[in-house]
DNA sequence: CATCCTCACTTCACATGTGAAGTGAGGATG
DNA sequence: CATCCTCACTTCACATGTGAAGTGAGGATG
């Protein structure tokens, strides 16, 4: 173990970043699209009757800048929809399309399967604590 | 929490990305370099004499490509020097300037003192075995 | 009513990364 | 000796993200 890895912070970047190849390279097989997308998908479909930019960037915790590419990405491919919100002439409301609902559905096993195997390598009381503590760094305020 | 807070993958995703928004900002303020930077700057720092750009890829688990960049930019901010390999011709050996090692020794206490405030987060025992989570996700190979 | 402010979104420069394809000098093969 | 192979590196298209600056219609202010 090298000086640097024994850092969390640096053990942490190196994990999400060889799972990220990983989980990309099987959403790209099942679905065509990446895990960037299909978290943005995920929270599309969780508000029913669609969702800002605005609060899609608060929801993934990205700058509204980011979002604009990212649906703009995916309205390109058809995957969401955006109109003008009824109400706020400033706002982007992003809908899943019938295709964007159908990506949905193909990647999300395989990130479930994804989980699993994570939970079945670190044992079940390792995966929790290890879920507790990153959501702890991903969302305390302190 | 959300539906897909609930997966461990976009857990680690999502404090990853909060992690080094924070690192970068501070490693960016005291140092002037990022934290992908700073990594690649202490694993040419732990290879006395030198180290080529595959070796560097391999250490940081990057793509030669990435490599190819990132060292760019750091010669040409002058952190550190690329030299011929005196054996072989393809490689390209890597080693630190007075000014990179300056970097180096300017970023190290930030994130020396991020690493000190998750461990207080955390407490000592998830701290451990949180690193010890991501190790084996980052590290193992099945 | 004119002016200013607000703020969701956009645009742009830049950093970071993959993956596929190209490069080229030295070693292996015939 | 000519030809081919090897493989570290480079280049290019693209995705993903920040941060700073710009946009513009509607509301607030005078």
């Amino acid at each position: 173990m090298s000086e640097s890895d024994q850092r969390l912070f640096f053990l942490l970047q190196r994990a999400a970043h060889r799972l990220r190849l990983d989980a990309d390279r099987r959403c790209l097989a099942a679905a065509g699209i990446t895990t960037a997308q299909l978290g943005a998908l995920f929270a599309v479909h969780e508000r029913a009757g669609g969702i800002t930019q605005r609060e899609l960037a608060r929801t993934l915790g990205l700058r509204e800048s980011a979002v604009t590419a990212l649906a703009g990405r995916l309205a390109a491919a058809g995957l969401l929809t955006r109109r003008a919100h009824p109400d706020e002439h400033r706002a982007v409301v992003l809908e899943l399309s019938a295709a964007g609902l159908a990506a949905l559905h193909a990647a999300r096993p395989e990130i479930d399967r994804f989980n699993a195997e994570m939970r079945a390598r670190l044992g079940d009381r390792h995966f929790t604590l290890t879920a507790n503590a990153l959501h702890a760094l991903a969302y305390d305020d302190d």
